[in-house]
This record gives structure tokens, sequence and C-alpha cells, in this order.
RNA sequence: GGGUCGAUACUCAAGCGGUCAACGAGGGCAGACUGUAAAUCUGCUGGCAUUAGCCUACGUAGGUUCAAGUCCUACUCGGCCCA
């Protein structure tokens, strides 16, 4: 269940409460990755700490790995994992995408795409799987999470139109079966959210989340009986999907294309529902994004980068944001790497409420990442993390003080 | 003392007369990374010019050859074997 508290006066940003199984999240937030049921290298404890308010995991590789009736047998993935927030999992939609780019050794794709659902190929054991919008559906639940995603369809931007309609064809009728299934399962059940593909195109991603809306609906053949009907999505409903995932950005287009689509589609996403741009991104992306009325946002910059050794930084720790500020000039980042640093002997982040990141030296974390020693891909992945969650605490502050 | 094998760029290590500034790996330097098959991937790595090209290099010194890291001789150093 969602809320916005406040709608900016400045922007199309809004302030509002996210009410899950696991506790309420103040929007927008980002969450940080823990694919496999780990942040990696950071303990659930640790994310607490940091002020993390929910953490994305992902249906596939749990699924494949431990196993979805292993985690339900450990108590389910909140105990497994030490982490009593909120948890969202990725349905397994952008597996399909990221994983039929890439072939076995016998030169087959890992994934086939079928009508019914998703033909995957196990990279751990090779063991075949067929995925459906139900037995994903089914892996979350019994996953245990608060927050479960459609089956879809991640067609790469620029797929052509005719692909892409056909995608967002099979996006939808995926999403009507997960809603029915939804419906019909007893017992405790997670909120559930839609994607809305289309790519670049305006039409088609508007015709997505019209049939998303309808879907929402309709499934289980619900009527909207409420005025407003579909050329008026703004309209407060009871039922229907509790958030609008916007799937397929950031997968290889241009930041300018990836605003623009927003700025299109963003306005006709019901009002009273939490919007999630999957996957995004760089901080500036995020800036942008949350002025165009985004509410979630998920990414594995903070702690893939960080692994690599590139630190998120503030420029000016006490400064506020501003949504008339350049995007991307509230931080920088620093290659930890570089040789440079081996002489730099400032802290790490002598702003971090984390006492390494506050004790040790920038060259000293060099150090760590020349001699490979993990340690310094998690002092690393820290700090980013901690930038992240920061900035949302930030954006939000902004948001509340009328300036964003 | 005799025999034998070796000595290649920061390190290890290919190379067996021309296509060798020299395979490959490590290291070094730089870059990429956006719903994580990602502690991964890419590029560069003798000098100067950086398009072309020129110079210096394969233990040292000579030699053979149109041409040598590659063949010959001596020397230096090291491994192993015999005394």
């Amino acid at each position: 269940m969602f809320k916005v508290l406040k709608n900016s006066k400045r922007s199309a940003a809004r302030l509002g409460i996210l009410d899950t199984a696991h506790g309420k999240i103040k929007t927008p937030f980002f969450m940080p990755v823990a694919t496999q049921g780990t942040v990696k290298h950071i303990t659930a404890e640790e994310m607490r700490g940091m002020g993390a308010q929910i953490l994305l995991s992902n249906t596939y590789h749990l699924m494949l790995r431990p196993g979805e009736s292993y985690v339900k047998k450990m108590g389910g993935l909140h105990k497994f994992m030490d982490w009593n927030g909120p948890i969202l999992t990725d349905s397994g939609g952008f597996q399909i995408f990221s994983l039929a780019k890439g072939r076995n050794r016998k030169g087959e794709s890992l994934v086939k795409i079928k009508k019914d659902g998703v033909e995957f190929k196990s990279f751990v054991d090779g063991r075949k799987y067929f995925m459906t919008p139900e037995s994903s559906l089914k892996v979350q639940i019994d996953l245990g999470v608060d927050i479960a995603v459609c089956l879809d369809e991640c067609a790469p931007s620029r797929s052509g139109r005719e692909y892409m309609e056909k995608s967002i064809n099979l996006t939808t009728e995926w999403a009507r079966r997960a809603k029915r299934h939804h419906e019909k399962h007893k017992g405790k059940k997670p909120l559930l959210f839609c994607v809305i593909q289309g790519g670049l195109d305006k039409e088609l991603r508007l015709k997505s989340l019209r049939d998303l809306i309808e879907v929402g609906f309709s499934a289980s053949g619900q009527r909207r009986t409420q005025r407003g009907g579909l050329a008026s999505p703004r309209s407060s409903l009871t039922g229907g999907w509790d958030g609008y995932n916007i799937g397929g950005l950031a997968v290889g287009e241009t930041n300018k294309e990836m605003y623009e689509t927003l700025d299109f589609l963003v306005p006709e996403i019901p009002e009273d529902k939490t919007r999630y741009l999957m996957g995004v991104g760089y901080p500036e992306n995020i800036f942008e994004a949350v002025k165009r009325g985004v509410d979630m946002f998920d990414c594995v910059i903070p702690t893939r980068e960080g692994r690599h050794g590139r630190l998120f930084l503030w420029k000016n720790k006490k400064e506020f944001l501003n949504s008339k500020q350049k995007a991307d000039s509230f931080y920088k980042t620093v290659t930890i790497t570089n040789a440079k640093i081996a002489s730099d002997k400032a802290p790490i982040n002598k702003d971090s409420k984390f006492a390494p990141l506050r004790n040790l030296s920038r060259a000293y974390l060099h150090y760590l990442f020349k001699i490979k020693e993990p340690l310094g891909a998690r002092l690393a992945s820290l700090n980013n993390l901690e930038f992240y969650i920061d900035m949302m605490e930030r954006i939000r502050y902004s948001i509340q003080r009328g300036e964003f």
C-alpha cells in the first residue's frame, strides 16, 4: 500500500510511504542489490546501520541456488540472511535479457523465450528450467518476499518496433497470468508490481502501460467500475497493481533518451502507485528521475563499482540538494586504484559514519586493492552504499523543504 | 678439474636463420561497468616520433651470412652429472 505525502511544486517529485509486510518505506528510495541473497561483502546488520530501508534480491538466482524450497525450509529469505526489513525480488525478467546474450561452451543460448514462459539453462549445472509467470511468482512467494515483480521480457531498447510490440504483448499477457495467480493464492502474499516495457517508443510505452492498467483490474474478472476509465489513469482506484515498474531502460540507450522516455511515460502512471525505475542508476540518473516523479530505484553500481575500485563521494557534505542544480554537480568519484592515490594520506571518507572509512587512508585502501585483499572491495562497497542511501535521504529532505 | 644444459624485456616464460621490439602469463598503467553468470571485462606496457618511421635491445666479446635472439668460437655466470 502506498500513500503520497507531498507533491513538489518545483518538479514532479513526491514524498510518500510504501507499506509492506516488513515495514514502511519512505519514498523515494534506493534498494541496495542483494541478487543472491547478500549485498556482496556487506552484512545485513551493516545495511541496517547505514539506514537501508529495503533490499532487492533475485528470483532466478535464488531459484537456481540455493533453491526456493531450501530457503523456505531455512525459514524464508529474511531469516536466512538476517534482514528483517522489506525485500523486493526481481522476477528473472532481466536474466532473460542478460543471459540471452551469453552462450554456453557448445554455443547454445542459455535462454529460450516461449509463449508460456522462458526456458532457462542453468549456468550452474546446465539443468533445464521452465519459468512461467506463475512459477516465478510462486518462487517469490516461497522466498517470503514483500514485493514481487511480474515476469516480463526486458527487450533491448533498440529491438525494432515489430519485435518490441510482440514483446510488450507477451509481457502484458504474462502480467495477466501473474495477477490471476496472485489473486488465487491463499495466505500471506507479497505486493505485486507489473513492468512497463516498450523501449523508447512513446506509442508502445503508453500501450504497454494502458494494457497493464487494464489487466490489473480484469485479470480475475474484476471490472473497473469507477469513473475515469483508461483515459484517466490518474484516478485513484483500489485493486490493480501495487506498483508500476519501468523496465527496459538503462540498457544501452543514452541518458537523454531515458529522460525523454520518463518525460512522457511517468505522468501517465497512476499517481497513487509507486513508480520504480528498474536498474537505475548513477546518482545523476536517480536525481533526474526523482524530478520526473519516480519513487524507487535499484542498481548494482555502488557495489560493483566499489568492488572495482571507484568511490562515490560528496563534493560538499553540507550542501543541500536542489532540483535546479546540475544533476552530477553534487558528487565526485575517486578511482582508488590510480597510482597517484598511493601517496594520498587523506581518510577514505572523513564524513562517513563508519569508523574504518574515517580512520583508514586512501593510500591504504589503494594498497588493499593492489594486493587484491577483499577488505578493500568491502570498504569501497560500504562507502558507496552509504553514499547512495544518504543521497536518497537528502533528496527526501529537499522535497520536504520544497527545494526539489 | 672434466662433461653437460642453460643465460630473452620489471618477473616467469616462448622462440630453433629472414614475416621479432620479440607468443603467453604475472606485474605495471589507464579505461569500462546502470532490474549482478561481473573480486569481471577492455586497451596499452623498450625509447623517440606516435600516420609513416627511426633508434636501442635477447649474458659479454668476436665471427659466419645478403640477413643472427636463433649458427660458430672464446669468455663470464648458474644448474645438474662425473672426479
